[in-house]
RNA sequence: GUGAGCGUAGCCUAGCGGUUAAGGCGCCAGGUUGUGGCCCUGGAGAUCGUGGGUUCAAAUCCCACCGUUCACCCCA
């Protein structure tokens, strides 16, 4: 028997309305801010990725999806969002439009990890990117955004982490001072930070382990040493957020776990958990774009976890709406009625009227149970004695109530019940 | 990559050395010759994850492998 890999999984039926209610919800925000869909592939040239995340980080070191095509040339299943986005920004000159050019996505990314509770090898992501223009205004609407996304979802006891990190001007001073602080500490170390002092200094901020922490806490902070332009930009974030009174928490040691980012980083995470628990981040890339080769052109943005999010709504015990049942399920006695029936489900289906229609010739117990079981709120019932009236049975589900109802009116009493 | 727990019908669970592996949900049939839900009766459905070992005897004990879950790590 064949299974989903590792990782995967299938959203069956009943899951959908968790998926519809957060996909709606991303929808209509976006709609609000005025950002525009954008649809990408799910693999993309291997190097997208490895130049822009960055060699160092966990997602390129140890967790891409690699392969060669037929061609020789080296794929890799996307591992994130912003790097894709922007490589459409510059492939279809987008900053010819007026700047900042504003789009969203959703859809599956992939990373080999071992799976855990919130944690999966094919995972969907929904993000919105605002390209072209290094306003900090721009940095408090894609927070307010990410604060009204959570908002609108019902989800409670959520905070936004929000630091900043500073630039290719100041982050090589920084990154200086915080490798002499730990060199100082070099023995205490864990293994793993002895590789991040060498690799990606950055991250030994993030280190969980107590004895790493403690060499944390007395650690130089990103936002000391900050130039004129990022320190200026910081204050202006958290004074755009204050005025549109969007609560945060500065956290000296959030840094995340991809290089592009500079300046502005902020996740959004459920109180009082640990690690694994973000339901989303985001930041600003100035230099992302620049990078891939184009103009320097400044960029913000933020993502978050479709399968975390419904994790914690079921953990809230959020109700979502139920997904749009059948209105009618349509029974039949006989070959003859079985036509009449084909038609009329036709054409009630061409009126807008979903319907299910009885297959399989079987007894009308066993259809009427499956207008019960199909959530149909009536059956509309067609044999030997319908026929020879012109009307059929209409029976709703929910009072017991039954009516004859002439065939040219099936679609009216049928619609009338609906309200 | 590291560690721990768990693998019994489609799903949930009992059984934890001894004859035909038990129950609930779901499914199917019947209780109405043309009427669902509730109820009642009956039925189908399990190589007890796979392989090896211990034993007179293994779903039950041991080992390996596979799968899965959770945690570390990292991230959404």
């Amino acid at each position: 028997m064949y299974k989903a890999p590792r990782g995967t999984f299938d959203i069956l039926p009943e899951e959908q309305a968790y998926w519809k209610y957060v996909e709606d919800k991303a929808v209509s925000l976006c709609r609000l801010y005025s950002y525009q869909p954008l649809s990408l592939p799910i693999f993309e040239d291997a190097q997208l990725f490895t130049r822009t995340v960055g060699g160092g980080t966990d997602i390129v070191d140890k967790e891409m999806y690699v392969f060669r095509d037929k061609s020789g040339q080296e794929l890799a299943l996307r591992t994130e969002g912003t790097a894709p986005v922007c490589r459409a920004y510059l492939e279809h000159g987008l900053f010819n439009l007026a700047q900042p050019v504003k789009l969203y996505y959703m859809g599956p990314v992939f990373r080999y990890e071992r799976p855990q509770a919130g944690r999966y090898r094919q995972h969907h992501q929904f993000g919105f990117e605002a390209l072209g223009d290094a306003d900090p205004a721009l940095d408090a609407e894609v927070i307010q955004m990410a604060w009204q996304f959570f908002l609108s979802l019902q989800l409670s006891g959520l905070s936004i982490q929000l630091n900043s990190i500073g630039c290719k001007l100041c982050r090589p001073e920084y990154l200086e001072a915080l490798k002499q602080h730990y060199a100082s500490y070099a023995q205490r170390l864990c293994p793993d930070c002895e590789v991040r002092l060498s690799r990606n200094p950055l991250r030994l901020l993030d280190c969980k382990k107590p004895s790493c922490q403690e060499i944390a806490k007395t650690a130089p902070k990103p936002t000391e040493y900050l130039c004129h332009g990022c320190r200026v930009h910081f204050e202006s974030v958290q004074r755009y957020l204050a005025t549109l009174s969007i609560p945060f928490e500065l956290n000296s040691r959030l840094v995340r776990g991809l290089d592009y980012y500079t300046r502005t980083v902020f996740e959004v995470e459920p109180q009082g958990k640990g690690g694994q628990s973000s339901l989303g981040g985001g930041g600003r890339y100035d230099e992302l774009i620049e990078t891939l080769g184009g103009n320097p052109t400044p960029g913000v943005g933020f993502a978050a976890g479709l399968e975390r999010i419904i994790l914690n709504l079921k953990a809230q015990k959020r109700a979502v709406r139920a997904l749009p049942r059948p209105v009618a399920f349509i029974a039949y006695l006989g070959e003859e009625a079985k036509i009449e029936a084909m038609k009329i489900a036709s054409e009630l289906r061409q009126a807008g009227i979903p319907i299910v229609m009885a297959t399989g010739d079987k007894g009308l117990k066993w259809q009427m149970r499956q207008a019960n079981s199909s959530g149909s709120r009536y059956a509309v019932i067609l044999g030997k004695e319908e026929l020879a009236n012109r009307a059929v049975t209409v029976r709703d589900l929910g009072s017991g109530e039954q009516n004859s109802v002439p065939m040219t009116d099936i679609a009216k009493t049928l619609k009338r019940g609906r309200e």
